[in-house]
DNA sequence: TCGGAATATAACTGTAAAGTTATATTCCGA
DNA sequence: TCGGAATATAACTTTACAGTTATATTCCGA
């Protein structure tokens, strides 16, 4: 009852709460794009977006497609959908708790009346 | 038409995306505690469970509620709202963008079919 | 096959944030 | 009203990571 949740992975999300690699992700929401692209929109460099590029890459969050000498990243859905689970859960667990809580409460007014 | 998405907010992110802040916030799933009960159970300093609490404080992720010389901290619904809201849109957006992509592949097809 | 374009990576620097130590503040009970 | 418990905060040290510079690798076209 009330079982532990599932955590989630914690370098996974330091990996978006990073200014320049969340607009790497927003960019990438319209589709794919090669590193060069990445930083001449975002005004990077190079080292600097491939740097970058990794960090997603290695939580899972973007995959490569190479095409000749160029890369090309895309969003994977995945990540997503486990910040989207882990939120939704977190918050039917809270509200549950909450819900118990009133019961509580309830039951202590019922037992107080049964008192009168 | 596929207009732009809210950019979620990058500190409330990081805020969560620290291991012993991660660990608070599970903690406080369960119910409200002291600064005190939470430095206990996670093995932290009092100074360093107040500073992470704090950084969930500015960051609307728990609230405080002073009682005597003690401060309860317990959590706030509504980043978890804003998460979950972000992470399904992003992903109806994705699939969207995809499902374009295919009409548009079809459209590609169809067009060569003609040509025969 | 040589030169340049596209990218990755190693090595470095600077800075922000984690974590510690010491101290101030507020509250309660003896 | 004094002492101790609970907490916040300032000042400091340390560590991790963002961002840069320089170089290596791979690929294509002339």
């Amino acid at each position: 009852m009330m079982g532990k949740l599932k955590s989630i992975d914690i370098s996974m999300l330091s990996a978006l709460a990073e200014p320049k690699r969340m607009a790497i992700v927003e960019l990438l929401r319209d589709g794919p794009l090669t590193v060069g692209e990445i930083a001449k929109r975002l005004e990077l460099s190079q080292p600097h977006a491939s740097k970058h590029l990794k960090v997603l890459s290695d939580n899972g969050i973007v995959e490569v497609k190479p095409e000749a000498n160029r890369r090309y990243y895309k969003l994977r859905l995945e990540p997503f959908q486990v910040i989207e689970y882990w939120a939704t859960s977190f918050q039917t667990h809270l509200e549950k708790r909450l819900d118990n809580l009133d019961d509580y409460v309830q039951k202590l007014k019922n037992d107080r009346k049964r008192d009168e």
